[in-house]
DNA sequence: TCGCCAACTTAACATGGGTGAATGTTCGCG
DNA sequence: CGCGAACATTCACCCATGTTAAGTTGGCGA
C-alpha cells in the first residue's frame, strides 16, 4: 500500500465508494512533460495521479529547474494550488500520465457527502510539507550520495507503503537528468554517483526500475529514517486534522487511541 | 503589517478579542537557543511567536544542522507539529524568544468560539509550505549570492508585508553562522558574501538590523520574486480554506478501524 | 573598568561537484 | 529492420565553496 493509497484508508467503505467513482468519471492523460498547471495560472481543479509521476517544479530566470516534489500514484496532486489564488509552481508529466481531475463545484459536493474526505486530504498535505522539508534538509545537508540514496529510499519507501528488511524492488520513472534537477546537482554527476552506488552492490537501476538488494544498506548510506513519513499515524492525524478543521459541538480530546505505534 | 498579522486581519473584530485575549494569558518565554520542541516530541501545544525569532530545525547524525525555516513575531510556529503524532523536527529560539503557548482544549474552544480561526491558521500553513518550497529552490539552484540576498529580501519582506521601492530596514536577528545553516553554506562563506553586498551597497547589516538602501537591486541580485508570499491573498485564499475545511453538515461517522492497518 | 566570549574576519589550502563536449547505448516507432 | 531521439557514460579541466586555523572586534556582566 503506497502513501497515497492510504488517505482511501480513512474513508468510510461508501465514502469510498464515492470519491473512487469521481475519480474514475474524471480521468484525464498527459503526455511526458507536458504542464498540468503552470506557474501563474488561477488552479481550479483538484488533481489524483492514477498512473505515472508528476512532477512539482518550478523554472528559475536563469534557466535551471529545481523539481520540488513528485507525486507518484495514488496521491494528491495540488491541495495546495487548489487553495491558492494563483500557483506559485508548475506541476508536469515526468512521463505518461493519468490523472483524475476534480473541479471545485464536484470538490465542494464531495466534501459535503464524505465528511472524512477533507480531513483525509488534508493529512496528505501536511505529510507533503514533511516531505518538503526532508528534501531541503537532503539539498542543504548531504553530499551527493547521501542525496541520491535518500531519494531512492524515499520513492521505495513511499510506494510500498512500508520501510523493508532485505530487499525489493519498485517502479523509478525518473531519468539521471531529472533526478540531477530533484536534487541540485548536475546529470553528469548524478550518473557518477548511480555508479558508485551500483559498484557497491547498493542498487540496480534501470529500465525505470530500481532494485534495492538491501535496504539496510542503502538507508545507511544515506542516514535514511522514515520518520518524516509518518506511516501509521494516518488515523490518529486525519482525527486531528477533523478537529482542527471541522468544529462540531464537542469531540472528546482523543485520548490515546493505542493502536499507533510509529515504527523507526 | 507582517506577514504574521496577516492571520488578524482575517477575524472579526470579537473574534480578534477572544483570540488575542487567549494568547495573552499564555505567555512564555525561552532562552537564546533553548528549543521549544525538539524531534520524537508529541507536540501538545500551538504556539505563536510575540516576539523575537523562532527557527525550525533538524539535526543530522553527522552533527551538521539545518535551519528549515525561521518563525516571525505574529507568525504561527508550528500548527504542522500540532496536527501530527511526533514531531519530524526541532524548535529553537534564535534569541530571546517570548510565544503564547495555547494547549490542545483551549485551542478546541478557540475554533468553537472563532470560526474564522481555523481558516486563517490554515492559511498560514499554506503559506508556511510555499516559503519552504522557495527554500528548496533557493538551496538547491542558487548560488551563494543569491542565496543570501534572497533570504534577505524575504526576511524584510515577511516583516513588513509588502516589497518595496526605494530603501528600508529591519529587525534581523540571525549570526552569520545561522544564517549558514540555514541556506546551506558555511559560516566563512556567508561572512564572504555578506562582505560583497556591503562593497556593492546593497546591504548594511549589523547589530541584528537589516538596512537596504536600494531593495531593487538586492532583489535583481536574487532573482527574488514575492509571488510565493501570497501577499495580499489572504481572505481570498481563507474562504477557500473555509469551503475545504469547514463542512458543516453531519459529523463524520469514524470509518471502520480495521480498513486501515498501520504500518509495522 | 576590565575581561571574556560570542560573533565576525582573514588567509591558505583542499575538494566536491560543475562545465562542456564527445561518444556509447537503448528503445520506441515507422 | 533500422533510424533517430533520448538517455547514459566518459573525460579533462577548474571554480565555487568547504576546511582549518588563527586573529580581531565588540557588547556585556562582574
Amino acid at each position: 500500500m503506497g502513501l497515497g493509497e492510504i488517505v482511501n484508508g480513512l474513508l468510510t467503505p461508501r465514502e469510498r465508494m464515492v470519491w473512487e467513482a469521481s475519480l474514475a468519471r474524471n480521468v484525464r492523460d498527459f503526455g511526458k512533460g507536458s504542464d498540468l498547471a503552470r506557474e501563474g495560472d488561477r488552479p481550479t481543479a483538484l488533481r489524483v495521479v492514477l498512473s505515472g509521476w508528476a512532477q512539482k517544479y518550478k523554472q528559475l530566470p536563469n534557466g535551471r529547474r529545481q523539481i520540488l516534489g513528485l507525486v507518484l500514484p495514488g496521491e494528491l496532486c495540488d491541495l495546495d494550488l487548489f487553495t491558492v489564488g494563483r500557483a506559485d509552481h508548475s506541476i508536469a508529466a515526468v512521463r505518461r500520465l493519468s490523472v483524475a481531475e476534480i473541479g471545485r463545484s464536484e470538490a465542494q459536493r464531495l466534501f459535503e457527502q464524505c465528511p472524512n474526505l477533507s480531513p483525509a486530504l488534508c493529512w496528505a498535505e501536511i505529510i507533503g510539507a514533511a516531505v518538503q522539508r526532508e528534501w531541503t534538509i537532503n539539498i542543504g545537508q548531504r553530499n551527493a550520495l547521501e542525496r541520491v540514496a535518500q531519494l531512492l529510499c524515499e520513492i521505495y519507501v513511499r510506494q510500498h507503503g512500508v520501510p523493508f528488511e532485505g530487499g525489493g524492488a519498485c517502479d523509478f520513472l525518473l531519468t539521471q537528468g531529472q533526478m540531477a534537477e530533484a536534487m541540485g546537482l548536475t546529470q553528469v554527476h548524478v550518473n557518477r554517483i548511480v555508479q558508485q552506488l551500483r559498484m557497491r552492490c547498493a542498487v540496480e537501476l534501470r529500465n525505470m526500475r530500481l532494485e534495492i538488494p538491501d535496504f539496510e544498506q542503502l538507508a545507511a548510506l544515506a542516514s535514511f529514517n522514515a520518520t518524516y513519513l509518518h506511516l501509521g499515524e494516518a488515523p490518529a492525524l486525519a482525527d486531528r486534522a477533523r478537529m482542527l478543521f471541522a468544529v462540531e459541538a464537542d469531540r472528546p480530546e482523543r485520548p490515546a487511541d493505542g493502536g499507533i505505534s510509529p515504527a523507526l
